[in-house]
RNA sequence: UCCUCCUUAGCUCAGUUGGUUAGAGCAUCUGACUGUUAAUCAGAGGGUCGUAGGUUCAAGUCCUACAGGGGGAGCCA
C-alpha cells in the first residue's frame, strides 16, 4: 500500500514554480520538481525548474535526516510534495512546506562547476554549454529565444503566409551567398575518380555533388509563385572562416518571401515583423527582459562611461517599437558619409570618397548609432556589389535591394525585390557567370506567369541578440558552430 | 583569414626590474549554529602557472611556435 502510495505521488503531476509564483493562493497541496539552486540554513531550499528565473522556496524540517539534508547539494534534482504557505520570511510571498522530499539525482559538489556563488564567466559557461541552461542569463535568454521563436511563427500565420520547408541539403551551388559544407558518403581516402582525375561525384549518394543549404531563397521564390506569400524559418550554414561576434557556421534564417511585393512592400513588411516580435516579446517576457536589463548594466559597470548603453534594454526595445525605421538609399548615404565628421577628420579606417564602393562596419555603425540614432533600411545599391537575382533599377547602375541596419548588431536583415523579367535575369547570370542551366528550374518561375516579387532573410540569432542585450552570438544559440567548435 | 590582447586552484582574479616553499576571494569538504535570502562562524584539502621548445646560474615572469579564448577587421544573416 505504501509503495502503490509512493509511486502515485512520484507520478503525480507537477505543478510549476512559475505558475505557483504567480497566484496568490495559500493553503494547498503540490508537488514540485526541479533542481537544487543552493541550500541555506540546513532548512531552505531555493529551487530552481527552469519556468522562471525565480526560485521557489522549500522549507524542510530541522529534524530531516542529516544524510538526507547532505545530498541536498546545489544541481541536485529533488521532488517535492507539500503545502504551499505563506512565507514567514521577507525574500518571498509564499513558500512550500515539505512533506515529503525525494532526491531524483544526486550532484556531486566537488565535481559540479555552477555554484550559484560563483560568477562563471561567458566564456566559460560556452565551454560547459550543457550545463548552463541552468544559470539564469542563460535560463532568460532560451526562454526568450523560444519567445521570439514562437513569435515569428504567429506572425506569419496570422498574415496567411504558407510556412514553407526548403530543402537542407541542396545540389545548387550557383547562390553565391557563401563558402559550403560538402554532404557526401564517398571514402574520402580513396573517392572514386574520372578519367580527368577529378573526384566523381556520379559515385556519390545523390549523384551529383551536394552541400548543405546556404539560403533557402531559390526555393521560397518558387513557393511564393504559387502560394502568394511564404516562408521558411530553419537552419542554415556558411562554412565561413568567420570569427566573430556576429557570425555563426550553423544558424537560423527567417525568409519571407512575396509574390506581388515591391521593395516598399517588403520593408514595410519587415519593419512590421520586426516590431510584431520584440512587442511579443516584451508582453510575454518582461521577467526574463528585466533580468537581462539588469545584467547587461552589471556587465557596462566595467566599461568606460563612453562605450555603456544610453538606454536600458527595454527602454531600447520600446524605442524601436515606437519610432520609424530611417529609410535612405545607398546614394544619400554616401553623401551623409562623405560630408560627416570622421570622414573630413579621416578618423575612419575607409574613408568615403567615391559612389560604388560597399559600406565598411564603421560606415554601418557611424549612420545608425552616431547619426540616426535608430534602426536604418538602406535601398538602391549598386548592382556591382549585389547579388545576381535582385531587380534592376532603370537607372542601369543599381538594385531594388534593402539591409536593415541595427545598433550594435549591423545587418539584421537582407532582402531585394526580385528581378522578374526572364530576359533581365539571364542577362545578369551570364554576365557574373552563374551557370543558367544548373538554375533553369529557378528561371521557369519567369517563364510561366512571372509576377513582381520580394522578400528577404532575417538572421534569427541576430534578433535574439538584439532583444537580449547579449554582445555575442555564440551566446544565444543553444549549442553554437563556429571555426573549430563543434562540441556537444 | 588578418591585426591585437589574454591563458596562474573548480570559478573569478593578484603575482613587482627574472630570484627561496606561487597568493586572495568565492566554491568544495569537515564541524558549529539555526527563519535563512549569494545565510553566518571556525578549520581543512586543492596548482606540471595553456602545450612544446629556447635564453639564463635561475622562468609564472623573457623569446619562438602551436592550441584555445576575448576585442577589432574582412565575408555576411
Amino acid at each position: 500500500m505504501q509503495l502503490i502510495l509512493k509511486f502515485i505521488i512520484y507520478m503525480s503531476q507537477r505543478e510549476k514554480i512559475k505558475q505557483i509564483l504567480l497566484s496568490d493562493k495559500t493553503n494547498y497541496e503540490v508537488t514540485v520538481k526541479g533542481w537544487v539552486r543552493t541550500f541555506r540554513n540546513n532548512q531552505f531550499i531555493a529551487l530552481n525548474d527552469g519556468s522562471t528565473n525565480n526560485n521557489l522556496q522549500i522549507v524542510i524540517s530541522l529534524d530531516t535526516d542529516p544524510a538526507l539534508q547532505r545530498r541536498l547539494t546545489t544541481g541536485a534534482a529533488i521532488s517535492v510534495t507539500g503545502e504551499i504557505v505563506e512565507s514567514l520570511g521577507k525574500g518571498q510571498k509564499v513558500e512550500l512546506k515539505a512533506r515529503e522530499l525525494e532526491i531524483l539525482g544526486d550532484c556531486d559538489g566537488e565535481k559540479y562547476p555552477l555554484q550559484l556563488k560563483n560568477k562563471p564567466s561567458l566564456e566559460y559557461l560556452r565551454e560547459i554549454a550543457h550545463l548552463r541552461f541552468r544559470t539564469n542569463t542563460f535560463g532568460a535568454i532560451f526562454r526568450l529565444r523560444h519567445s521570439l521563436a514562437f513569435a515569428v511563427h504567429k506572425f506569419f500565420n496570422e498574415k496567411g503566409f504558407v510556412y514553407l520547408h526548403t530543402p537542407i541539403i541542396t545540389a545548387s551551388d550557383a547562390e553565391g551567398a557563401g563558402e559550403m559544407f560538402r554532404v557526401t558518403t564517398l571514402d574520402m581516402k580513396k573517392p572514386p575518380l574520372t578519367v580527368d582525375g577529378d573526384i566523381d561525384y556520379k559515385e556519390d549518394f545523390f549523384g551529383k555533388s551536394t552541400n548543405l543549404t546556404v539560403s533557402g531563397q531559390l526555393e521560397g521564390e518558387l513557393g511564393a509563385m504559387a502560394f502568394g506569400d511564404i516562408y521558411t524559418f530553419g537552419p542554415t550554414f556558411r562554412a565561413e572562416n568567420s570569427n566573430t561576434a556576429r557570425h555563426l557556421a550553423e544558424f537560423w534564417m527567417i525568409e519571407p518571401e512575396m509574390a506581388f511585393y515591391d521593395l516598399k512592400d517588403n520593408m514595410d513588411l519587415a519593419e512590421e515583423f520586426i516590431k510584431y516580435v520584440i512587442r511579443y516579446a516584451l508582453d510575454n517576457n518582461r521577467e526574463d527582459l528585466d533580468f537581462l536589463a539588469t545584467r547587461l548594466i552589471e556587465e557596462e559597470k566595467s566599461k568606460p562611461q563612453a562605450e555603456r548603453s544610453e538606454m536600458g534594454l527595454v527602454e531600447k526595445l520600446e524605442f524601436v517599437l515606437n519610432n520609424e525605421f530611417m529609410r535612405i538609399t545607398y546614394t544619400e548615404a554616401i553623401d551623409i558619409l562623405k560630408n560627416s565628421k570622421p570622414n573630413k577628420n579621416k578618423k575612419f579606417n575607409y574613408l568615403v570618397e567615391e559612389w560604388g564602393t560597399d559600406l565598411q562596419s564603421e560606415h554601418e555603425r557611424f549612420l545608425v548609432e552616431k547619426h540616426f540614432k535608430k534602426p536604418v533600411i538602406l535601398t538602391d545599391y549598386p548592382a556591382a556589389i549585389k547579388s545576381f537575382y535582385m531587380k534592376q533599377n532603370e537607372d542601369g547602375k543599381t538594385v531594388r535591394a534593402m539591409d536593415i541596419l541595427f545598433p550594435g548588431i549591423g545587418e539584421i536583415v537582407g532582402g531585394s525585390q526580385r528581378e522578374e523579367n526572364y530576359e533581365k535575369l539571364v542577362k545578369r547570370m551570364e554576365e557574373l557567370h552563374i551557370p543558367v542551366e544548373e538554375l533553369s528550374w529557378y528561371l521557369d518561375t519567369r517563364r510561366f506567369g512571372t509576377a513582381p516579387h520580394a522578400g528577404f532573410g532575417l538572421g534569427f540569432e541576430r534578433l535574439v541578440l538584439f532583444v537580449s542585450g547579449m554582445t555575442n552570438i555564440r551566446d544565444v544559440i543553444p549549442f553554437p558552430r563556429t571555426p573549430k567548435n563543434a562540441e556537444f
